[in-house]
DNA sequence: CCGAACTTTCAGTATTTACTGAAAGTATTG
DNA sequence: CAATACTTTCAGTAAATACTGAAAGTTCGG
């Protein structure tokens, strides 16, 4: 019927569950994510409570280390945050739930993370090939600066989508929609 | 002075190129998109001409087979097309050119390679789930379906955006930023 | 069809990336 | 201030991914 029911009987919800932050852990890993902290992101945005380093290890079968580093990771992205119970003492994690607003963290940080550098790069290399003559060099140029003005100007219209609020959102989207 | 002029010397212009395709290797790597694959379009966007294959293997140092099957995956994805010359029997590569291009190019391959495999995953999980009690169960329901809604209304934008050409695009963009 | 000029495949290997588990570090509490 | 309950780090290892080079496959002109 199923592919893992080895030892532990796991109901049908259980079974769906798993599945998912199985597979969204796999396609985290197509994307320049790593699996365990894609799988620690579902388990926790479709948890209802927050969640022990030791309840996470658990759940997915996998070392205190790992758990450790990608949970911190993602608290380090803004996609969870500690929790702190009094009388308590772990930590525990819990995550964003609100997907415009996951949206908005993931689109800021990348943003942040990959465009800023290469950024950084197209512009260097624009400035240190600005005086030189030759056709080859002058195509280069060329392809630099408008990778460059085409980065620059995706970066500040993602910036400003980044900022809009939910409602505002959706409005633009509408008119993008037709 | 610099890191790497052992035997062969370079010109200023030349070294800034390499360092280029070599850089823009390396953002690649943290995009989900192999190295050498990001090198090779970077060495082709900048190149005055369409290379050989085994200019391309000279040209960054690999082997032919990891040539030949990155070039073959970047003719996979539309962002370079094979040229025949009359009287040749080799192949040439060519790379498409307009920034706006390859950014639509990149757009619908991801689309249809990452999104939509995500999105047929939660309209599974969102289908497996629909009957099932509990609070949990419940819990899970909601936010599948509001991952599945948010994620189905941005491939909607993300494909319309793609069908644009580049004066309407920039005009939308317009309002984005006005 | 033969042989030359190329393209394609893939088993083996190297490199990179991720993970483990245990030890060291840091509160907190009685 | 010692024992406990945790968190953090990291050397070693495992797993995933990418690359090489050579052999097999294809195409084409003579």
């Amino acid at each position: 019927m199923s592919n893992q029911n080895t030892a532990t009987q796991l109901g049908l919800f259980e079974e769906v569950r798993d599945d998912f932050v199985a597979q969204w852990g796999a396609f985290g890993s197509h994307w320049g994510i790593n699996r365990t902290m894609a799988q620690i992101h579902a388990l926790l945005m479709i948890s209802t409570k927050a969640l022990s380093t030791d309840e996470v290890m658990d759940s997915l079968g996998i070392s205190r280390g790992n758990a450790h580093t990608n949970l911190k990771e993602l608290v380090g992205w803004g996609l969870l945050r500690i929790i702190v119970r009094r009388g308590e003492r772990k930590e525990f994690f819990e995550a964003e739930k609100d997907v415009w607003k996951i949206f908005t963290i993931i689109l800021r940080e990348r943003q942040r993370r990959e465009i800023d550098p290469a950024l950084e790069l197209l512009r260097d290399c624009h400035r240190d090939t600005e005086d030189l003559q030759g056709a080859d060099a002058e195509a280069f140029r060329k392809q630099i600066r408008e990778l460059e003005q085409f980065v620059s100007f995706a970066r500040n219209v993602g910036g400003n989508v980044g900022k809009l609020s939910y409602g505002p959102a959706m409005k633009l989207a509408a008119k993008i929609l037709g």
